[in-house]
DNA sequence: TCGATTTCGTTTGCTACCAAACGGATATTA
DNA sequence: TAATATCCGTTTGGTAGCAAACGAAATCGA
């Protein structure tokens, strides 16, 4: 291990696994899996305390505002699949929003049952400033890793995203 | 790219990367850490459709459970550390799991501000015939790899977490 | 054209999650 | 030993998240 690692990490596996004895069990996958919640946990609890904090926004309404500045003013279906949320989940995140004053809402003429979401002047300032920021973070969060690794890391997840079924 | 991958994830990265233009951007760090929550993401909504559903246990729950499991009976405190909870969450946790009748609470005498938590024997059984099968769901989502490359997925998971801090 | 079906976003009811406030119990210190 | 501080788990108040039920609107069929 060319890399120097939190050795209570390791620790706590090897006492797993022999707590665990001679149980048939797929360790490599365990260690996987619980290493992706783990990181992913860390990552937002991390992101929500620092950067996001500033701007009174969770995870989720960072990202409801992000897809929205990258994709422009969306439907709602669109916007919740995108942000890979529920309908139901979505519309209390734009509700937050709404009270921000970052996003709103618009009825579809066309089509009454639609409702389409946007940026408002508020929240496109919001995004631009906070942006740059919320990437600098992500840059100390995998910070020790090289680029290369970053790579390689983003695609195993591609590929567990994928066998997972991102639904 | 040796392996196939869903084609439709790259496609939007490449279209964030022409939406944001030239802004200066670390790109690698983004997919890495966006990749990070999608895939937990997806990782626990399967689990919880899945395996879990047939005990009625949210990810938190089993968490508990499992830790229970290993370690044996643990105060409170030691139980929220250990399954990455706030203290104020694992109360709530544990109150459910105490309605479905897997753990119980036991004061302490020596320090009555104290409380372990416990298997109850349904806890137990439980537990005991969930892990398996929640082990072989844990296999299915990184299927896709091979063994060193899970290895590789949970250091370079493993280096995140520190990064980011656990808490 | 009009009843049935489908398709929207919202609401409802539930669990989960956090930070901060709380209140009881233990430690500390004057 | 009495006042103070600290340490526990719980409660509170808020957002987030899902599935399922809902009501309004559009579409389909005959």
């Amino acid at each position: 291990m060319q890399h120097r690692t939190d050795p209570r990490l390791l620790d706590a596996e090897r006492l797993i696994g022999e707590r665990l004895g001679d149980r048939r069990l797929d360790f490599d996958s365990m260690l996987a899996v619980s290493n992706i919640y783990r990181a992913a946990t860390a990552v937002r609890r991390r992101a929500e305390k620092g950067v996001l904090s500033e701007f009174g926004l969770s995870w989720g309404g960072f990202t409801t505002l992000w897809v929205l500045w990258v994709w422009g003013e969306m439907q709602s279906a669109d916007l919740a699949e995108e942000c890979d949320l529920s309908k139901g989940t979505l519309t209390g995140v734009v509700k937050t929003l709404e009270k921000r004053g970052f996003v709103q809402r618009t009825a579809v003429e066309a089509d009454r049952r639609k409702v389409t979401v946007s940026l408002t002047d508020a929240g496109l300032e919001a995004i631009e400033q906070l942006f740059p920021r919320f990437n600098l973070y992500e840059g100390e969060m995998v910070g020790d890793l090289s680029t290369s690794e970053k790579q390689e890391l983003a695609e195993l997840l591609r590929r567990v995203i994928v066998a997972a079924g991102s639904r």
